[in-house]
RNA sequence: GUCCCCAUCGUCUAGCCCGGUCCAGGACACUGGCCUUUCACGCCAGCGACAGGGGUUCAAAUCCCCUUGGGGACGCCA
């Protein structure tokens, strides 16, 4: 009997994963980190209808990209099927399951006459002591205790009892031979030995069903711990309407998979007032203890800022990696090296997202800077010619470009003009990169070079003089 | 309708289990200021919450009950 964790991420492939299936395979993922332990991955595709091979692919793809990897699978349950027939054989020879054939007609009206009457809508047992043989179009019912109640002992709910007539017979087996949820679940937590389940409360609900299969099978309860859901910012459960929540979507805008992860888990989870986390950090200290009980809004807002600040800590190495993509994006080949590096150590301060740097770190790699055009009329203008020459002759003599040498340089020209640094510099700002806002101008002109920055000031200096010469 | 869960600033949360150290702490957002060559970053300050009502107690955000509010589940979906 070992006594290591396992747990396990239960995705359908009826769609791409989002953010609140994110969290719960996070919870997972981390818990068994943390705890030494093995994470599961199993495609639950029972539904043959509903599930598509691109889902899959698209789930997988999640995951990866928030570095989530798993120990085993992923299996699918459309490959169990007999697993699951020899269970629910099991269930019928111990007389624990019959056969079931009402009819959808019959089902409804017994749901609505038990709502009618103020009850719960469920089987009234019609079936139940028929003893029943298996003919075309019969389902299997569970045969659920009808007193009594079952208690749900939850890691972060704590015990819940839920009384047994508000249960019914539930389906385990579908007119087609397959299996429902309830039963497949049941089945592969047992056979793959899961015995931490970690999911969203919208699952509470069906823990006693889950139980009482357990029993009726002579097999031992798992762990359960049911975390809150995420909501919408109108407080809903996350859906399509509350516009991007697929995490590739996010991997897309610009987002740091660290940030995600961070937020993700923060969101439910807290350590103390706590809120920049490494992965190595939350494989650390992740538990269950601190997970919370009531559900979470998800605040785009707060993400941002975690990107932004996981932006910041990251290596310049690490950044050039992933903003190269968007940098392609924009139709800029950019490759890893001194000159990509020293570029993102200048805007990473200021880029919120992958997409936002990339239309930062754009003016240094084009061949001649186009003005905006509010920009060039405010600050390209005649009186700053003399100084712009001036400073482009003083920097084709100069060797070096780091901040001891060019001070001197603006300072003599300055003094010579009477002028304040500001006033230079938001011209020669200009000049190099188009826009009136920028990182410093110091850093950026060693980090683009001479021969680029006395280029971009004699174009900055050739558009003043033709501007000037046919206006005035 | 029935059952289940939840309830601290606008949002995420610390504190609650083991009542006093909490006229409630942090973060995001917002506002003001500092820094300053722009934009950011950073720093400082401000705004802002224990859902309501009853108990228990010398003392309650913390324990109990009720109300209200929110969420979820009731399917041959998962």
């Amino acid at each position: 009997m070992d006594s290591q964790t396992v747990t396990r991420f239960p995705p359908s492939p009826s769609g791409y994963l989002h953010l609140g299936g994110a969290r719960t395979a996070l919870f997972n993922w981390l818990y068994a980190r943390h705890t030494g332990g093995r994470f599961v991955l199993r495609v639950e595709d029972t539904d043959v209808s509903r599930s598509t091979k691109e889902s899959v692919a698209a789930i997988l793809e999640a995951l990866e990209w928030l570095g989530i990897d798993w120990d085993e699978g992923p299996y699918f349950q459309s490959q169990r099927f007999d697993v699951y027939k020899a269970y629910i054989n099991r269930l019928l020879a111990s007389g624990n399951a019959y056969y079931c054939t009402c009819s959808a007609e019959r089902l409804e009206k017994v749901r609505q006459e038990a709502m009618q009457s103020g009850g719960k809508p469920k089987y009234d047992g019609n079936c139940r002591e028929k003893g029943l043989e298996w003919r075309e179009g019969a389902v299997v019912r569970f045969k659920a205790p009808l007193t009594g109640t079952t208690l749900v002992s939850d890691r972060i709910r704590g015990h819940i009892a839920f009384d047994n007539t508000e249960l019914d017979d539930f389906i385990i087996q579908r007119s087609d031979g397959t299996p429902t949820y309830n039963l497949a679940v049941v089945v592969d937590d047992i056979t793959m030995n899961i015995n931490t389940i970690i999911r969203g409360d919208d699952h509470l609900n069906n823990t006693p069903k889950q139980i009482q299969l357990y029993e009726a099978l002579g097999c031992e309860v798992p762990c359960f711990a049911h975390v809150p859901m995420v909501l919408g910012p109108d407080k809903t459960r996350l859906s399509k309407r509350h516009g991007a929540m697929s995490v590739t979507a996010y991997r897309d805008m610009g987002y740091h998979p660290e940030a995600m992860v961070n937020y993700l888990v923060r969101l439910g989870w807290s350590h103390g007032d706590q809120e920049f986390f490494t992965r190595d950090e939350l494989v650390e200290k992740f538990n269950l203890e601190h997970v919370g009980r009531s559900a979470g809004v998800f605040d785009q807002e707060k993400l941002l800022a975690l990107n932004a600040e996981h932006i910041r800590a990251a290596s310049n190495e690490a950044l050039a990696e992933r903003l190269i993509p968007f940098l392609s994006e924009k139709g800029i080949e950019a490759a890893p090296g001194d000159y990509l590096y020293d570029v993102i150590e200048t805007i990473k301060n200021r880029s919120k997202t992958f997409v936002e740097m990339a239309e930062a770190a754009a003016f240094y790699f084009v061949e001649h800077v186009t003005y905006e055009e509010k920009a060039a009329s405010k600050f390209l203008k005649p009186a700053i010619l003399a100084p712009l020459k001036e400073i482009t002759e003083a920097l084709e003599q100069t060797e070096g470009l780091d901040q001891e040498t060019l001070e001197p340089i603006f300072q003599r020209v300055m003094d010579a003009h009477g002028l304040k640094l500001g006033k230079i510099a938001q011209p020669m700002r200009v000049a190099l990169t188009g826009k009136t806002f920028s990182p410093g101008i110091f850093e950026m002109i060693r980090v683009l070079g001479k021969a680029a920055v006395v280029s971009r000031l004699k174009d900055a200096i050739g558009y003043i003089e033709s501007h000037h010469l046919t206006i005035s």
